[in-house]
DNA sequence: ATCGTAACCTGTCTGC
DNA sequence: TGCAGACAGGTTACGA
């Protein structure tokens, strides 16, 4: 679930609790979930090392680490990454807690366990599975209207699943896509290739208020989904399509429709996005 | 390059 | 009430 918006706040979240921390030791009560390397390694590696600060990178958290090492995190559908202060009583679905000095933990819990950990030195993050093909940050001043219009040229799959492809743009997910597509008026089954100069500029004009709104917002709580001190977003609350089918269109008060687009629910206007 | 599908997991909701 | 089946915000691998 956690998307760009989600995946900035958590780091914001964390950033002031993390920041110059040290971490004493690393339980593993899961090892499905750490990615690379194996487990103990892991848990061993962690061990003593200071939190120098976060970072996000799509739907990425980087956790910079002293000793040139990083702590990459994704949460995938189900992950939090919480802090905890004191000895509460591990949450379900506790998978792994980084203790820090003096009483302090984060503790990484997800129900489906699908969120991956990996602990890579900093060179080598780059170069990771996931993060060695992400595409650019939506929110990079870079992204102009041109670089979306490179982005679209020449694909015929459907705008919303061009959206949804991290290696070619960075941090999107089903709800965001589906709720950027409404604000640009696109119908999202359109060839990504057909949309024109004006059409380009406006969905890059949305995509960017649309993630700023959600980051604005605290993320997106519909099920699972908390920041880094355990409370939940609201940007739930200002949803105009995603899980809406049905209801009225906010802007025409014709009812919301949903299709399934590449395997994914996508909810949208008949009569706005053209 | 692009497509659909299955796989990875558990919880929740719907309909019978 | 019980139970089967569908569905859920993500990514990867596979065959076509």
């Amino acid at each position: 679930m956690p998307e760009l918006p989600e995946v900035e706040t958590i780091k914001r979240t964390l950033t002031p609790c993390l920041r110059e921390q040290k971490i004493a030791r690393v339980e593993v009560y899961h090892p499905g979930v750490i990615a690379a390397p194996d487990p103990e390694t892991f848990s061993r590696l962690l061990a003593g090392r200071i939190i120098t600060g976060l970072d996000r990178r799509g739907k990425y958290l980087l956790v910079h680490l002293s000793g040139e090492y990083c702590l990459v995190v994704h949460l995938r559908m189900t992950g939090r990454l919480v802090f905890t202060e004191g000895a509460a009583p591990l949450a379900p679905h506790t998978h792994v807690v980084f203790s820090l000095a003096g009483g302090p933990s984060l503790r990484f819990v997800d129900t489906r366990r699908f969120g991956r950990l990996y602990l890579a030195a900093k060179a080598e993050v780059e170069t990771l599975p996931g993060l060695r093909d992400l595409g650019p940050e939506p929110l990079d001043p870079a992204f102009d209207a041109l670089a979306l219009a490179a982005i679209l040229a020449g694909r015929r799959r459907p705008i919303k699943q061009v959206l949804l492809d991290q290696r070619l743009v960075a941090g999107i997910g089903n709800i965001y896509a589906d709720e950027m597509l409404f604000a640009a008026g696109i119908d999202p089954r359109r060839p990504a290739a057909s949309l024109n100069h004006e059409e380009v500029a406006r969905l890059r004009g949305a995509m960017q208020r649309v993630l700023e709104q959600g980051i604005a917002n605290r993320g997106t709580s519909i099920r699972d989904y908390v920041d880094g001190s355990g409370r939940q977003g609201s940007n739930q609350e200002h949803l105009q399509v995603y899980g809406r089918t049905g209801r009225p269109c906010p802007r025409c008060g014709q009812p919301l429709e949903r299709v399934r687009l590449g395997g994914r629910s996508t909810h949208f206007c008949p009569r706005c996005q053209v």
